[in-house]
RNA sequence: GGCGAGUUGGCGGAGUGGUGACGCAGCGGAUUGCAAAUCCGUGUACAGGAGUUCGAUUCUCCUACUCGCCUCCA
């Protein structure tokens, strides 16, 4: 069995992978508020965290991993573009409206994660169909002493709890110093967060014990994954931005309510995103969702496909900030271009692999990917090994192996991507349904070069050279022939004249 | 102010107590009608200072700078 070490940010140690229910896994990553699109920053847990559930599962087996991932479908964000719908004439309860818009973000979140080719986790629960579960462990919160209700809002008793503050690294007193805690008159001190707050009529609301409310922002992922994992639980993981307060607030809420378990063992948190060398912001101007970049991205592009943006992620690892640049994402294009004509000739491996990815995996994937991933998700050492066994297979070297042994490589290439979620055959099919038939002009070419190395007036070859040039196509002549593919910023408008 | 992360060659980005990962770009050569692609070759990097050590980019301390969190933003 191989040994995943993963770096504890309770310990910030890198530690073994020790399952508490041996040769079972249980993870939950906090997900996203459904307000509206994901941004590009949304993305990075996701593929962070789904290379991490697909490691697991090749080495656990795939029915021993549980993932759970939530939706937040409670926010004044939803609530808001609610009340404007309603304003503006919509159809329907502000329940009504409020199901509506989440759903509908759900429905985008799911197509643009898949296609950055995250799998979907075992469980997506949603905030809402669990308010019952809150409200138990809000009351036997309460019951314990650990909070207490003031004017119909019910408050987590923070200096309560003795251990409040190991996951960040703060101190209560240390908070109060930094002073940016919300005084209110219903805390008994000012350290206390919210549990359950009361709805006016405007606003989604549950009955309670406490009269009409919502739940507050932690005690969601505390319910959650107590009712589908229970008291104690392999991994938690989610942005670092989350560190303090939401995961310091959940560990006081689920330790306290169930002292018999002991919670997440090991905790996971990616760094940021950044764009360009600079914080994504919407006041900076480069703020962009997933969607703007798989359907418009780079200029000249037909949309960045969701593999590039994948590779890209995947290239820095994810306790660094990663840095979306323009320039990276057209050399993550270049090398999965590359890697997928590479083996997207080889019919009867697409076959086998379609059959079953899976099993592919397991059968041919080189145990040194494995082992970068297995050590902190080291997934760009794992890319340094795909790119070593790409370049066998590149132009000239190719030739150096025997056709079984180029099989071999073409194997591990396609399982160590599959492994990482980058399916070079999907890939491969995607792009050529985008591109363009040139053969026509390839042949037009080497039939005139042909001629000219007759004539040895090679005036009209190059003629037709550089205007396919400057429509953006590339132009390749060897002996054994002449290949024109469209290039990077392919404009397939500048050749209609030579048609 | 408090807490935390980081600073590696032109750019990006791994890693290690002792032979300069890797990619892109660059340079030289091969090849080519010219190119492109490809192939071969090619790089005095580890913020600064002090310490530990036979030896530190890698460990410890200090300094500088950058960044994040402390505001339901992943």
């Amino acid at each position: 069995m191989v040994e995943i070490r993963l770096t504890n940010s309770m310990t910030r140690k890198k530690e073994t992978l020790v399952p508490i229910r041996p040769g079972q896994v249980s993870m939950y990553v906090c997900g996203p508020t459904v307000y509206d699109r994901a941004h590009l920053g949304n993305a990075r847990p996701v593929v962070v965290f789904d290379v991490l559930f697909r490691l697991l599962r090749h080495v656990y087996g795939e029915d021993a991993v549980t993932y759970v991932r939530n939706f937040t479908d409670v926010d004044d964000r939803i609530n808001e573009t609610a009340q404007k719908r309603k304003a503006a004439g919509a159809t329907g309860t502000l329940e009504d409206l409020i199901r509506e818009r989440s759903d509908e973000t759900i429905r985008w979140y799911h197509d643009d994660m898949d296609a950055v080719g995250a799998l979907r986790p075992t469980h997506e629960p949603r905030a809402t169909e669990y308010i019952p579960q809150m409200v138990a462990m809000i009351e036997d919160l309460i019951a314990k002493g650990f909070a207490y209700e003031n004017e119909g809002h019910v408050l987590f008793r923070v200096r309560r709890y003795a251990e409040y503050g190991q996951l960040s690294g703060r101190s209560v007193e240390d908070m109060i110093a930094g002073a940016r805690v919300e005084v209110a008159p219903y805390k008994e001190d000012p350290m206390d967060f919210v549990l359950w707050k009361p709805s006016d009529d405007d606003l989604p609301g549950w009955p309670s014990p406490w009269g009409r409310g919502r739940p507050g922002w932690h005690i969601e992922c505390s319910a959650m994954s107590y009712a589908l994992l229970g008291d104690s639980f392999d991994i938690h993981g989610g942005g670092n931005d989350l560190l303090f307060p939401h995961h310091e607030n959940e560990i006081a809420q689920s330790c306290c309510a169930h002292p018999e378990g002991s919670f997440a063992s090991i905790w996971l948190h990616n760094e940021m995103l950044q764009v360009e060398g600079k914080k994504m912001s919407k006041s900076l101007g480069n703020f962009f969702t997933v969607r703007d970049l798989l359907d418009k991205g780079v200029p000249g592009w037909n949309g960045v496909p969701g593999d590039v943006i994948r590779y890209v992620f995947l290239l820095t690892h994810y306790r660094k900030p990663m840095d979306w640049r323009q320039a990276t994402a057209i050399t993550a294009k270049q090398r999965l271009d590359i890697w997928s004509s590479e083996v997207q000739s080889n019919r009867e491996l697409e076959r086998e692999f379609k059959q079953d990815r899976d099993e592919f995996v397991r059968n041919y994937v080189d145990p040194t990917v494995v082992e970068a991933l297995a050590d902190d998700l080291n997934t760009s050492n794992a890319l340094t090994t795909l790119i070593a066994a790409g370049k066998k297979l590149e132009g000239l070297s190719r030739v150096q192996f025997t056709d079984d042994e180029v099989e071999t490589i073409q194997r591990q290439l396609v399982a160590g991507c599959y492994l990482i979620g980058i399916d070079l055959y999907h890939y491969a099919n995607a792009i050529s349904r985008g591109s363009f038939n040139l053969s026509d002009f390839a042949s037009k070419l080497t039939a005139l070069r042909e001629t000219a190395m007759q004539t040895k007036d090679f005036s009209a070859v190059d003629a037709l050279k550089s205007s396919l040039l400057a429509a953006g196509a590339e132009v390749r002549m060897t002996k054994a022939g002449v290949e024109v593919i469209p290039g990077p910023n392919f404009d397939p408008a500048k050749l209609e004249p030579l048609k």
